[in-house]
DNA sequence: TATATATCATGATATATATCATAAATGATA
DNA sequence: TATCATTTATGATATATATCATGATATATA
């Protein structure tokens, strides 16, 4: 299957255009012996809250939810990573353990690159610190600018706006198949799964979408985007 | 008053334990001269959103919000930057204009540096680099937590929320003035502003706090916490 | 000082959302 | 295949929260 093809020098990593497309033969080469790629299967988990932190951890392929286990149980999904992301956040300049949980909603590729070699890296080569701030940077805020935009809306304003982010940004299709449960649904937007269930069947009987379990297909674009407008 | 006590030169400001604690005194000069401290008056607007974004500001004294105006004009409170913090977030790396408004809600002072010296000492001083990442993480990921703590509680658990964040983050006493409006608080915890008189009066007969106008005292910190642990 | 305007306050009511209950469908597992 | 657990689904009910209305204070402004 396509993820068995593993990347084994970065040189040749398709997404060597992140943040690492400044850097010399002899850096990347540096990073190559020191990185590590994994395979996970959908559903195992990648990380643990509380873990020590020891490596910076870049998305490949696939998809990861980034999450938190509340003191009662709940788990509370904070974001879902997609290709290309540096996935655990900031904390690795700022926390000597994980802040968050990280599990594969998808089979997904991680590469993990000893958090020494980059901190040495931003050290020492000054335009690769840039780049990569520059791309950390935008991942942070678009974590915020996601959280604020589930925030400030309704249980119909936020179905509407997780349907387009999974339609518009991740699959870039008006039809997908659904990676998580209606539970994680709720948890990633801070509703019930109840609700969550009954707004999409009620968008279904609207003929705003069409679903057959995972399987989700927008019909009506107009329609959803003005209800996420709405809020 | 305290406050139109300048510092002008940065090798004495008391804030340079900051990330820059370890500049050397030729870089600390290069900052002084390039760098602009202004005092702004409570309720003054500091900066806009959609302004082009050509300084990194730095909260020396005073109190701040972050937000964003949203198209029915209501305005989102992100966070309240404290003293130390820098303010704007990470958009300066990630962005060529302000994706949120600032404004003082306390008389404050800010020091804006020129956002390319800070740039360029990144990319030439690799220690200064990673103290300056760590903090700005570190804000970061503590606006994503402030997030996640308010909409993962409902409305009691909010206003406990802030009323211990004012009391042990901010003011480091249980006794002190709120700083924001009743319709400012409740920008902050997506909520109604009557239902935050409404709570705030609930807690005064249960005699967990004592209200005066803006003057706030804890009488009862155990249970506040006690219904924020509760959510 | 008088007048306007924003803030604080509280009750009544409407609305949104969660919770509880129950069942069918699906998926996992022995 | 049979059994069990999880997910999806929907209705009834309870609860939380927003909205509307109205008045009292406080604050700004002419």
């Amino acid at each position: 299957m396509e993820l068995s093809v593993k990347v084994n020098n970065c040189k040749d990593c398709i997404y060597r255009s992140w943040a690492f497309k400044n850097l010399s033969d002899d850096d990347l080469r540096l990073i190559n012996n020191k990185k590590n790629e994994r395979l996970y299967r959908k559903g195992e988990k990648i990380c643990s809250e509380n873990e020590p932190i020891s490596s910076f951890m870049y998305l490949q392929n696939g998809l990861v939810k980034l999450y938190k286990t509340e003191s009662n149980d709940r788990e509370h999904i904070i974001s879902i990573a997609r290709p290309k992301d540096f996935i655990g956040l900031l904390s690795i300049f700022s926390n000597k353990t994980q802040v968050y949980s990280i599990t594969a909603i998808e089979d997904s590729v991680v590469c993990f690159v000893d958090l020494e070699i980059i901190k040495n890296m931003i050290k020492t080569n000054g335009v690769f610190a840039i780049d990569f701030f520059e791309k950390i940077s935008a991942v942070a805020d678009s974590v915020i600018k996601t959280r604020i935009d589930i925030n400030t809306r309704q249980l119909r304003g936020r179905i509407a706006y997780i349907l387009l982010l999974f339609a518009k940004q991740i699959y870039n299709s008006p039809k997908f198949s659904l990676p998580i449960s209606r539970k994680e649904v709720a948890e990633l937007i801070d509703m019930s799964t109840e609700n969550v269930i009954r707004v999409l069947s009620e968008f279904r009987k609207d003929k705003i979408i069409q679903i057959e379990g995972k399987e989700i297909e927008i019909l009506d674009l107009k329609r959803l985007e003005k209800i996420y407008d709405l809020g």
